[in-house]
RNA sequence: GGAGAGGUGGCUGAGUGGCCGAAAGCACUGGUCUUGAAAACCAGCGACUCGAGAGGGUCCGUGGGUUCAAAUCCCACCCUCUCCGCCA
């Protein structure tokens, strides 16, 4: 959520700001609102005060052993002015709320213009796509011929968008995991952090997927509004929420979790393969961080995903995504693409954004200052360090040998126990 | 699942209708003392919000209700702890 003070006395300049994304702020709507919640909470709290005076008054004169009946009678109808009165202000609040929950993050001035993913802005790439000197198959096929990767069966199991892993690649894709929480927590100083699958509304709300974006979670079936996590940013940034943090910044969290989306709205969009599942693991990074730190925290945290890449030996760009493209709660967002030597370009691998304090204000998360002893808000970031699942397949595809075989790469062998070729199930 | 106890400020914890936004302690901040620190003593110190300011309002797990007035009484729900049962 942005800072209500700031729409408030900047409404044109916010407005302005927000259609870099396309986003158009209604300022007359937005005015017609304020000018109403002003008049209306006015009045309420005027009478409030009125009542609160007069109860007192009331006490001391019952206190007194005085006949208390003629200033009863002189509030008599207060009560029922007072609740008119809160049922206006609600009703605007809420309106408020509901304008307001629903404005994006105000990208930073950096963030290049543009409609799409198209106009996204490489700003730099490592390593050179491997030449191959036979035909190059992509991982479901691989997947296939190896008899380790079977759509087939999960689409039996549950649905389309499932996968279901055997033996080498099964292994791999465990070692991955391991591998990239072992490295955020020894090379890059993050605290390892587990966390539920499953959280409530108040949870996704912090984060920013609800109420917008509702129909991109999977809703459980239960008393209480469940939900299975998108990623593991919904639960480890609301770690804070309602909080004010004592201890000293940043904070920063790896988290591996699976991460469980609709993918509504996706309908015939990587129907093949498992670019795109229902669910999927991720090596989750989150930091909190005090907010002068924040652009310094973003730039580390590309860093620490792209470590990632450099040590698997997978060519890869860097991406900064321009207005149109950016997420809703974020203010910049760089995407990692690695090279898929299949669809002869780079697909993206990771996304690190810095939220500001757009979740904070959501979600009440905020430290102590030491120096002014006042409470402030976060600001918190996250990224993908990596999509696991992503990130095998890379490997199956920059890895393939012509006999359809995988070479693990040698950062991963102290995991797969020596293993260093994956092939056909005996 | 059964039976009890409880949810109060950053933390511990008192408060069972009005003088309570809330005692006390810890923590924190400033001061005295000290070469410096500690200790001791003195003072300050909740969050959010409206307002240029004076000042106002809201908040004692959440949501309803009773009342002129609710942390306090009533109802529902959520959560935590203890004991019993069951269970990976």
């Amino acid at each position: 959520m942005l800072d209500p003070k700031l729409v408030r006395r900047e409404p044109e300049l916010v407005a302005a700001k927000l259609a870099k994304r396309g986003y158009h702020l209604d300022l007359d709507k937005l005015a017609a609102l304020e000018a109403k919640r002003r008049e209306v909470q006015l009045n309420t709290e005027a009478l409030q005060a009125e009542r609160n005076s007069s109860s007192k008054t009331i006490g001391k004169a019952k206190a007194a052993g005085e006949d208390i009946e003629p200033l009863l009678a002189a509030v008599s109808d207060l009560g029922n002015k007072l609740d008119e009165a809160k049922a206006d202000l609600d009703a605007v609040q809420e309106a408020l709320d509901l304008l307001l929950s629903d404005v994006p993050n105000i990208p930073d001035d950096e963030v290049p213009e543009g409609e799409s993913e198209e106009d996204n802005v490489e700003i730099r790439n490592w390593g050179s796509p491997r030449k191959f000197d036979f035909e190059i198959r992509d991982h479901v096929d691989l997947g296939d011929q190896l008899d380790q990767l079977d759509f087939e069966t999960a689409a039996k199991l549950t649905g389309s968008r499932f996968a279901v892993m055997r033996d080498g690649i099964a292994r791999l894709h465990r070692a991955l995991i391991q591998f990239m929480l072992d490295t955020h927590i020894e090379d890059h100083g993050y605290r390892e952090i587990h966390v539920p699958f499953i959280v409530n509304a108040e949870s996704l709300y912090g984060t920013g997927q609800l109420p917008k974006f509702a129909e991109d979670c999977f809703k459980l079936e239960h008393d209480q509004d469940y939900y299975l996590i998108p990623t593991a940013e919904v639960p480890v940034t609301n770690t804070l929420r309602d909080s004010i943090y004592e201890g000293s910044l940043p904070l920063q969290y790896v988290c591996h979790t699976p991460c469980f989306r609709s993918e509504a709205g996706s309908y015939g969009r990587d129907v093949r393969g498992m670019i795109r599942q229902h669910q999927f693991e991720k090596v989750e990074l989150v930091q909190f961080v005090q907010p002068e730190q924040s652009d310094l925290a973003l730039e580390a945290l590309v860093g620490h995903a792209e470590r990632i890449l450099q040590l698997l030996e997978l060519p890869y760009r860097t991406v900064i995504l321009c207005g149109g493209d950016i997420g809703f709660s974020a203010a910049r967002t760089y995407d990692i693409e690695v090279w898929l030597p299949s669809q002869d370009t780079y697909r993206e691998i990771s996304s690190c954004s810095n939220f500001r304090d757009f979740q904070s204000r959501r979600m009440q998360a905020r430290f102590r200052n030491k120096e002014t002893g006042k409470s402030e808000l976060l600001h918190t970031l996250n990224g993908s360090g990596l999509a696991v699942g992503r990130t095998l397949l890379a490997i199956m595809e920059n890895y393939q040998q012509e006999d359809g075989s995988i070479i693990v790469p040698d950062i991963l062998r102290s995991y797969t126990r020596g293993l260093t070729h994956i092939q056909a199930s005996g």
